[in-house]
DNA sequence: AATGGCTTCAACCGCAACCCT
DNA sequence: TAGGGTTGCGGTTGAAGCCAT
């Protein structure tokens, strides 16, 4: 006979969290760590299982999270670590950082799938049922320009949309404790846990530069440099032509061991990045990555790009 | 304004891998 | 080394919000 499943507890809540629990759930972490997870309900009388505290932490409350729109550049990064990795989401989330891997599950199920289905479609309307990464085999394009290429508007446009949103989980608590005060009854702030939790937020959220709520956790550190971390090394030389040959072998297994983890990758010591040791300039996913940019900057217009293309 | 379908995403579930004794 | 406990992961679900009618 099997263990019961911790969540079948009788007591146990479900369901969203609410500002309080996250209170709760944030004060103590900040206190103990994170970790030991199925002592948190107990220490904290949360009416959670250890599970759901977890994955509350990991997905939610964890600083260092970046919530909101994905960029064009990090959707270039999912549709290209997508490819080469299946669905590992926690691997293609090691690539990104500010992203948990289940903000970049849902992405993809239910954007990127979707546009590149389209994007599919407006290839070959027979590709459209087809695996997401296949390419007809007559096909062949060039992509000149390079991410860090200045001169490319899209390149121009993903750094900067990389640099211009974030709102840290800090941030987020915070804004959603303001909320919560201005509809609750003030605490005692001086005794509580929850009074405690706040004072712990308000600190954290207004240090301007190392707030980090995590001792073992550097992501606030992260939020700055991170922005850098994936330039790949890309050579300006234009590349060459690609086939359908260059791109399968791009996806093909093998590839997968040219994959290392490089400090030099990142700046920061507190991520480093891994990195495809081949040049980069010459995958040929660079072209829906353009492609996306361009459907999302000029709808109407990519059609006659594609067709001039091809 | 009502409502029904669609979309999004936080949270749950079950399994696998890992850790510890 | 085996077995139980813990953590991590990927797929799925369902509530809430959005939008078209």
């Amino acid at each position: 006979m099997g263990r019961p499943p911790c969540c079948d507890k009788v007591g146990i809540k479900k369901g969203p969290w609410t500002p309080e629990e996250d209170i709760i759930l944030v004060s103590y972490i900040q206190e103990h760590g994170p970790g030991n997870w199925r002592s948190v309900p107990t220490n904290t009388g949360l009416m959670r299982c250890s599970k759901s505290c977890r994955l509350r932490w990991t997905n939610y409350l964890r600083p260092g999270i970046k919530r909101g729109n994905f960029t064009s550049h990090e959707e270039g990064m999912i549709i290209h670590l997508q490819a080469l990795l299946g669905n590992k989401w926690a691997a293609i989330a090691s690539y990104l950082p500010q992203r948990t891997d289940n903000d970049i599950k849902n992405y993809w199920n239910t954007h990127l799938k979707k546009k590149i289905k389209k994007f599919q479609t407006t290839l070959d309307p027979h590709m459209a049922s087809s695996s997401t990464t296949s390419l007809p085999s007559s096909t062949t394009y060039t992509e000149k320009r390079s991410f860090n290429d200045s001169t490319n508007p899209a390149s121009v446009l993903r750094l900067n949309q990389t640099t211009s949103t974030y709102a840290s989980s800090t941030e987020n608590i915070s804004r959603l404790l303001e909320g919560w005060m201005r509809s609750s009854p003030k605490p005692d702030n001086t005794n509580t846990t929850v009074g405690k939790s706040q004072e712990i937020l308000q600190q954290s959220s207004s240090s301007s530069s190392s707030s980090n709520i995590c001792n073992n956790n550097n992501n606030n550190a992260m939020e700055t440099t991170s922005v850098q971390c994936y330039q790949p090394k890309l050579e300006q030389e234009s590349c060459d032509l690609v086939s359908h040959e260059d791109f399968e072998s791009l996806l093909s297994l093998d590839n997968l061991s040219n994959i290392a983890w490089d400090k030099s990758f990142c700046d920061s010591s507190t991520f480093h990045g891994p990195q495809t040791t081949q040049r980069l300039d010459n995958q040929p996913l660079l072209f829906i990555e353009k492609w996306l940019l361009d459907e999302a900057t000029a709808q109407g217009d990519e059609m006659v790009e594609l067709s001039s293309i091809f």
